[in-house]
DNA sequence: ATCAAATTGAGATTGATTCTCAATTATAAT
DNA sequence: ATTATAATTGAGAATCAATCTCAATTTGAT
């Protein structure tokens, strides 16, 4: 997504480009993995641009209705995204020992979703699916 | 879960049996549908049993551990549970549109998961699923 | 350049959850 | 039954993410 993309999403929204907005989406659309708010908004003092908490928080939900982010989950420590840019759709396996994240996909647990979903006259338009346990490493640990 | 097996699974656990738990309980375990911290304790509190927030916060994580509840997820006004008593493994369907919830099962789904997990190495404990879209009443009144 | 409307940021506020700690209570031993 | 010990309780304080407030600033259209 480059600047004038942006500003026009902007626009359509009713809404101006700034510099804060701009630099917001450039290191959320850049972050390699998950982010959380406060983490994105320490990279972006770092950097030297200039945004506030509020502007964060208020700039990722604008982001998350154009569905240039998306919400991976809630955690006890708030609320973590991603970028879907250049990062199709997938699930999550999460470890409850070392708390690593697996990235996975299955075109068949996707279609059987959309076919449960047609049988109950149900138009999902995206879904989470998690699943917790141990991972490889953590299952040697315990041996 | 009667009043024995809970002393019994505490007593596991080097915690003591008390009056406030056992309310609780018996209130978690009775909700049908989905609940969260507040609405069962002002539930106690309206029963005429005592318990306080704190207790009901402490009691349900214990409950949690022992899966006698689980955690359905966690939203922006709190964290949302449900009784696994009488009501095994299932999935949900959530309306952006009404709020509705519509749960689901499905054995092939499950199966799925399974061969993915093994595939990776991963141990699967548990899932959660959400599916988010519009429910059938709610497409029919956009048309 | 002008101006109305949108945006910003610092700090206050909210709301869920956890923590503190003195008073109380359950359990085990006597 | 009494006692000793350690767990539990509750009221309110503390924490922490997220939102709100509002005066000052900035944007974008004219």
């Amino acid at each position: 997504m480059d600047k004038d993309k942006f500003r026009e999403i902007l626009k359509e929204r009713g809404q101006r480009f700034t510099g804060e907005r701009y630099a917001i989406l450039q290191k959320a659309l850049s972050y390699r993995g998950h982010f959380d708010p406060e983490t994105l908004y320490l990279l972006i003092r770092k950097a030297g641009a200039k945004a506030s908490r509020a502007s964060v928080y208020r700039t990722l939900s604008v982001l998350l209705d154009c569905g240039v982010i998306r919400q991976v989950r809630k955690t006890e420590h708030g609320t973590v995204y991603e970028s879907t840019y250049g990062h199709s759709h997938h699930d999550h396996m999460l470890c409850i020992q070392c708390g690593d994240i697996l990235e996975f996909y299955s075109r068949e647990l996707e279609k059987i979703q959309e076919r449960i979903c047609k049988k109950q006259g149900f138009h999902g338009s995206s879904h989470t699916l998690e699943i917790r346990g141990y991972c490889k490493k953590c299952r040697k640990k315990k041996n």
